[in-house]
RNA sequence: GUCCCCGUAGUUCAAUGGAUAGAACGGCCGCCUCCUAAGCGGCAAAUGCAGGUUCGAUUCCUGCCGGGGACACCA
């Protein structure tokens, strides 16, 4: 049973009786009878039809609706309890947080919250990027400056100084290759400068977290340095496995799972011939250490598109090599490529990319702008917090939104849109309702009595409160925070439509009282809706 | 060369194999003596092409056209 495609059909409709039909040789129609026939929806349903070749259309009494949105109820079920890890932001330490790192980091903190939500024990992860070749080339730059710690008050700059010697001088070169290895090998003064470097730019990452509303904490980071050590022990693992194979002085796994047409296998390459690691290795400890040591029954991967064949050999190798048990299950959920009106990889006009604080700062400038010719009357104080709520919804929604895995051009007036299907549109139904209490003098937590779907309005926002819950498992299973994002936009929509069709203050107190209780129960699950998604609201705007 | 993803209104996005492909922006036409016009109502506007499977295809399969991405020692 889904909800029903079209209105005039019903409420929700079961299309399964067609199927149903041909495997067992009987005739849709007749088949459809004998299923109407053995259904028991006394008190659920008002009507229930036979359409077209065998449709079952379900009509439901406006009163078992009312009770199924009441008050009373939880807005959320909890499901069976489950253990999930989220794999999501995971910036590299080495830069400032960009407008790239923007769709990981939202869509991953926005599932965490759902399926928080819905009872499962998430454990957050952010793999940031902190251990590699270019933190010799920081470390050693750092070396060179001192103690001045101001100079990483603006990362990007730091990087591009560090890269500027790196490139133009060979005896700083030799040097920063020299801290890699001592890095590595655990030298105490090293790691001392590579832990200040990690500790200011992860304060700047959770400085981005905070303004973002992103629920990710120190405690939450799990940098690809940790699994360092583990590292050695991956490779021995899969020696014993018999699984490597050296070539051209690497130490390779080829699974015939990754043979082309022509017969040639992709390597998985695990070990340099130098002996250094690479990301693969880190990537196969890390899904041994989920599924291992914090048994996830599911671990989810928010990374760009363009890592999918490196997952798809990771997670297939981790199986092999029995780093990860059957019952876990391993997800990339990849996403597009933030592009610029060029099509290519999104930059500003210098050629740097766009830092994420100052996407938001831009945004915070425009929604201002905004309520201030809306709202001149507001203090400025409450002015600037409307413009936070709103600027920075508009941008989290405006990506939350999309599901395409396909790369999209970042454009700033889609981004900062406050119009139509936006997070404006959405606090804007919350600020009319909260602010249609405080109009008539109505304590939100003292609304008391039943709900009534009476008028066509009315039953379609209670249907759509009704399907809240339905909304909630579909974004978990399929970990598209978009469908949740649509849902809100429907009822918002329908909430509107009720506003300008059913006055509430001025009905008569029974259907006052009804429609109020109405409004309570949209106003909670918008600002649930939007809570799971991370986005603020406002009393009024 | 191999492999993967994507082609839906002018634009940005939707659509467990289901009925007349939904929204939003933009465009045009309306609506504030009435709880906030960041709103509501109406009109015009789309499945790249050709086959196949199916009672039924935007969805699944094949081919073609077009776009993007990934493929040995960066992550």
């Amino acid at each position: 049973v889904a909800a029903a495609g079209r209105p005039e059909f019903g409420d929700y409709q079961a299309n399964g009786v067609m199927g149903a039909a041909k495997s067992l040789g009987r005739k849709p129609r007749d088949l459809a009878i004998a299923v109407v026939e053995a259904l028991d929806v006394d008190g659920i349903a008002q009507s229930v039809e036979i359409a077209g070749p065998g449709f079952i259309n379900i009509r439901l009494s406006p009163e078992f609706l009312a009770q199924q949105i009441s008050a009373d109820r939880a807005l959320i079920e909890p499901a069976a309890p489950a253990t999930v890890v989220i794999d999501y932001s995971s910036p590299n330490l080495a830069k400032e947080m960009h407008v790239g790192h923007l769709r990981s980091t939202i869509i991953g903190d926005a599932m965490a919250r759902v399926l928080e939500a819905l009872g499962y024990r998430v454990i957050r992860q952010n793999h940031v990027g902190d251990w590699g070749t270019q933190f010799g080339m920081l470390v050693a730059h750092l070396e060179e400056i001192g103690h001045d710690t101001a100079a990483l008050e603006d990362l990007e700059l730091f990087y591009q100084a560090a890269k500027r010697r790196f490139d133009s001088d060979t005896a700083f070169a030799d040097r920063a290759r020299s801290r890699v290895v001592a890095l590595q090998s655990g030298d105490a003064a090293v790691l001392a400068r590579w832990r200040e470097f990690v500790r200011i730019s992860a304060a700047h990452c959770q400085a981005v977290y905070d303004r973002l509303g992103v629920s990710l904490r120190g405690d939450d980071m799990m940098g690809e340095s940790q699994y360092n050590d583990a590292l050695a022990g991956i490779v021995a693992t899969l020696d014993q496995e018999g699984l490597l194979t050296e070539s051209d002085g690497a130490k390779c796994v080829f699974l015939p799972e990754f043979a082309g047409k022509d017969g040639d296998i992709l390597p998985i390459i695990i070990e340099k011939s130098d002996g250094g690691y690479l990301y693969a290795t880190t990537d196969l400890a890390a899904a041994r250490h989920r599924c291992g040591q914090l048994h996830a029954d599911r671990v989810m991967y928010f990374v760009d598109v363009r890592q999918s064949l490196h997952f798809r050999q990771v997670f297939a190798l981790a199986r092999r090599a029995g780093f990860v048990a059957e019952d876990c299950a391993l997800e990339h959920h990849p996403f597009g490529t933030m592009l610029g009106k060029d099509g290519r990889p999104f930059r500003t006009r210098d050629g740097g990319v766009v830092k994420l604080t100052a996407l938001l700062d831009e945004a915070e400038q425009r929604a201002l702008a905004l309520v201030t010719a809306k709202n001149p009357e507001l203090p400025e104080r409450e002015r600037r917090g409307i413009a936070r709520a709103v600027g920075i919804g508009a941008v989290k929604y405006a990506d939350l939104s999309k599901n395409r895995t396909s790369d999209y051009v970042f454009d700033w007036d889609t981004m900062l849109s406050f119009d139509g299907n936006t997070a404006p549109y959405l606090q804007y139904a919350v600020s009319r309702i909260t602010s249609l209490f405080r109009r008539g003098n109505v304590d939100r937590e003292a609304i008391h009595g039943a709900i009534r779907l009476i008028e066509p309005a009315e039953i379609q926002l209670g249907l759509t409160l009704g399907r809240f819950q339905e909304t909630l498992d579909d974004v978990a299973r399929e970990a598209s925070p978009h469908l949740l994002c649509g849902y809100l936009m429907g009822l918002a929509s329908n909430y509107m439509q009720f506003y300008e069709q059913c006055p509430v203050l001025s009905a008569p107190e029974d259907v006052r009282a009804a429609r109020l209780q109405l409004c309570n129960r949209v106003v909670a699950t918008l600002e649930r809706g939007l809570g799971l998604l991370g986005i603020e609201t406002v009393e009024r705007m």
